[in-house]
RNA sequence: CGGGCCGUAGUGUAACGGUAGCACGAGUGCUUUGGGAGUAUUUAGUCCGGGUUCGAAUCCCGGCGGCCCGACCA
């Protein structure tokens, strides 16, 4: 991508009314726009890291056999009011249509999900399988809050699958569980596995947290053992044992990046979903349900993934491969001979199927490029200038000093990263 | 939903109740080109509605909006 083609929403200063270190370097980096207070829009740059982000939570999700459909947002007052959340689900966004009659945004699935697998579990012969979407929920926060961490709309992923017994929901679970590790760490995340309260929707859930001081959950770990459960079903102060193999415990800050329940039969009732089993008899389907907030991880990963003069993006994530960087010459002769050069690395590396944003910008000094540059953050940069000569600069967001290359060192570096 | 702070060009900031200013950005010309460059010139603002006052960005009331704390939060 050529970035004289690539619309400009950096801004040279932190906006004023951020607190959130997520906001604050997302906006002045150009990533994302604040339309109203806890709703964004993922600007091109924002939008890349947001589809990354998608595209490995999609290869987890398959990998675990998952289906992914896309369930609508707007959904019908029936269906809530048949398990009771239509009244006591605070949270739900509800529109009323010009003939009166009632809709619910989505603020989660289930509502709308077990009708569905309804239509086509008939027998055990049909169990198990599980069903995800990527798709925008709203939820009427009574306080927007963290920039992209509490937002009144937001994407998530959300799992849904189908069970003939609590056996078979134990294995998938544990499925579960193994895919979310995965993605946790595809995205350079340290994701602790939590035990925590089940809300509304289960008697228990497991959460995975992500250390922050900036997170509103409180957890309490053990960092010998795998012992970690939320605050808010379990009181212990930093330095108690841990109950299971005595160290002392830690408590810390947190961000919910996934949360995922054993739903039983608790939304299998209300809509009567079953299945007819071996013998016959007709048995009640058994689910479990596994959320992932997709723009919350995209604003968790710029909290922890920056530094003073910008945000560095995982590789796994980054909205380009590379930052190609042309600086201009002394003279226009000069500076025609650099551009050309500069875009014959352009070609080499698109050709190479390596993503990369060219700052092709004729006008912009270099120190205003470097600068911005930094603020977006991707992994490598690349300098093409009347100083390289026929060689390349070569240098790592994350590493203060740069040195000047041949084509096919950075050839190698990026084919094998 | 309770409490606090706040709202001035696109952005960031100033202005005792007395001429709304500065910087950046943006436009144009020229000069520049390895860490947000220089110069000349142009552009653009007091959230909305009431009130007090000779006079309101400033004080008062109401609204709207933003942030933070709390409550809340599959």
């Amino acid at each position: 991508m050529l970035q004289s083609k690539l619309s400009n929403f950096i801004r040279k200063e932190f906006p004023k009314d951020e607190e959130a270190t997520n906001a604050k370097v997302l906006i002045r980096a150009g990533f994302v726009d604040k339309t109203m207070a806890g709703v964004y829009s993922y600007l091109p740059l924002g939008l890349k890291v947001i589809k990354n982000i998608e595209a490995i939570i999609r290869e987890e999700m398959d990998a675990i056999g998952a289906q992914e459909i896309l369930m609508p947002a707007l959904t019908p007052k029936e269906n809530w009011e048949k398990t009771g959340r239509w009244g006591t689900f605070d949270a739900l966004f509800k529109v009323i249509a010009r003939d009166k009659k009632e809709y619910a945004l989505g603020a989660t699935h289930e509502e709308v999900v077990v009708p569905l697998a309804q239509k086509t579990i008939f027998s055990y012969k049909d169990l198990p399988f599980g069903l995800y979407q990527i798709q925008t929920k709203f939820r009427d926060e009574p306080r927007a809050k963290s920039g992209l961490l509490r937002g009144r709309e937001f994407i998530m992923k959300d799992l849904y699958s189908f069970h003939a017994d609590g056996d078979d929901l134990d294995k998938y679970y544990a499925e579960a569980i193994k895919a979310y590790q995965k993605i946790f760490k595809r995205l350079e995340l340290d994701a602790i596995l939590v035990e925590a309260s089940g809300g509304t929707f289960s008697k228990y859930s497991h959460e995975f947290q992500v250390l922050a001081d900036s997170g509103e959950d409180e957890i309490v770990h053990c960092n010998k053992c795998h012992f970690a459960q939320n605050r808010e079903i379990n009181t212990a102060k930093a330095g108690d044992l841990c109950p299971e193999c005595k160290a002392p415990l830690s408590v810390s800050n947190s961000v919910e990046a996934g949360n995922i329940f054993k739903l039983n039969t608790k939304y299998s009732d209300p809509f009567s979903l079953k299945y007819r089993d071996k013998d016959g008899s007709e048995k009640t389907v058994i689910m479990g349900c596994y959320g992932m907030g997709i723009s919350r991880l995209f604003g968790i990963i710029a909290e922890l993934f920056h530094d003073a003069r910008g945000l560095m993006w995982p590789k796994s994530v980054s909205p380009f491969n590379v930052h190609l960087i042309a600086l201009s010459g002394a003279d226009e002769n000069e500076t025609k001979k650099v551009f050309l050069r500069a875009e014959g690395v352009y070609k080499k590396l698109s050709e190479l199927g390596i993503d990369v944003l060219f700052d092709d910008r004729s006008e912009k000094t270099a120190g205003e490029k470097f600068a911005e540059s930094d603020l977006i953050g991707i992994p490598v940069r690349l300098v093409v200038s009347p100083k390289t000569g026929t060689k390349i600069e070569f240098k790592k967001r994350s590493e203060p000093s740069a040195k000047v290359v041949d084509f096919s060192f950075i050839k190698k570096y990026l084919m094998s990263n």
